[in-house]
DNA sequence: ACAAAAGTGTTGGTGCTACACCCATGA
DNA sequence: TCATGGGTGTAGCACCAACACTTTTGT
């Protein structure tokens, strides 16, 4: 949480939740803090705002410094600034929230000071995280159900069960593949490709529709 | 936007999007600039944050300065923080928005430096502020169909037509009053009284009902 | 042939829209 | 008794969950 600190003696930082797909579910990219307060805590990777850089382009500093991932889902989450989240000092946090496909995500890139934790089940984390996290998790599920961020998990081609599971991963329940098919094949574009080797009748492969009528809203382009 | 400047000329202050219901619509108050930049435009009601204030406070600050109403509905709207969104200096504003009875705003309070506008019909406004605008008014429509803020432009209690008249106002287009019923009915409690003096049959008067079961969300209690 | 997943069909329920209709009051 | 909105009933349609069933591949 290094950032800028004003004349009041309050700072001003962005923060990021990641969230990528792994084998084990939605996992979360964690920084070590490495001086007080709550030192060797892990916490939302962040930094300050460089001041000629918009908000967004820091949170995507910091997904980059975090993940080596460039371009992707990224959303402001809310603004964080009670006077009491962090102690001796004010500080204001805009955090933003990502998704990223995990094989994108440079997961090797793990060391001492860059963990990825299961998103449900996190440590005690610095400052007001775990808060941060949870209002993070609320919001995409809430989001999954009305929009297709789910696309941002996998790659230009998928089949209907790999988006199946990216769903089933993120609301933590099964879905009838069935209905499933139904609900989201018409905001799908079918590539006319299969996807051999399995034992099994081969899938379709499909890419996301990007034309207008089934983009996503969030487009007040500000910021 | 008076507020605080930071070290790097960075200044962060809070703005307000305050919403009533009139007979001729929605409606928000603006507040004259008296200074540069954009003097003598029309802006949203904003200012700085004290040092130990939270951010939700520091807005209802400007709603209590603006109308004089101390407590209603009101919410986080987005943190704006574009690099060019004022010349010559950086400034992040956190931005949230409000509903107000009209009954309760001191709508008289209007001076040669407060005035109510049409929020379909405004003025060319200082900064960034017809885009901030535009972005609560349609939070405010998305909002208006999965929860019951509709409430906080109401009295304690309420015909269903009042209530219908709030929707039709805000999504400015008519509403069957009979399916209305049915859909609101049951997120409602009978007074068992009813609103006599109209020259047809007296109809009943409801409050809202603030059980768990029917509660709004956007409860992740923070600041 | 068989296992496994892809993909289609069908049925019952639920909720919403449109609109017809009756009810209670003041003038 | 009439005008006015309050309030109820209902038919049609869309959508959705559940689940049976058929299809196509690899082994």
């Amino acid at each position: 949480m290094n950032a800028m600190r004003t004349d009041d003696g309050v700072t001003l930082a962005v923060s990021t939740v990641i969230f990528a797909l792994g084998e084990r579910g939605l996992r979360i990219p964690l920084v070590r803090r490495i001086r007080e307060p709550f030192d060797g805590r892990w916490a939302l990777p962040g930094g300050p705002i460089l001041v000629e850089e918009g908000l967004e382009s820091a949170a995507r500093r910091n997904l980059l410094a975090t993940t080596g991932v460039r371009s992707t889902y990224l959303e402001q989450l809310y603004c964080f600034g009670d006077p009491d989240r962090s102690p001796n000092e004010r500080v204001i946090s805009i955090v933003y929230w990502a998704l990223v496909r995990s094989d994108e995500a440079a997961l090797a890139a793990e060391n001492e000071n860059v963990r990825w934790f299961p998103a449900d089940d996190l440590p005690e984390l610095a400052f007001d995280h775990n808060v941060i996290v949870a209002y993070a998790l609320s919001r995409l599920r809430t989001k999954m159900e009305y929009s297709q961020i789910a696309h941002a998990f996998l790659g230009p081609t998928f089949t209907l069960a790999e988006l199946r599971e990216v769903y089933e991963a993120v609301l933590s329940r099964p879905l009838d593949p069935a209905n499933f098919r139904r609900q989201v094949e018409k905001s799908l574009i079918d590539t006319g490709e299969r996807l051999t080797g399995a034992r099994h009748r081969p899938p379709r492969l499909y890419r996301y529709d990007a034309s207008p009528a089934t983009k996503d809203e969030a487009s007040h382009v500000v910021s």
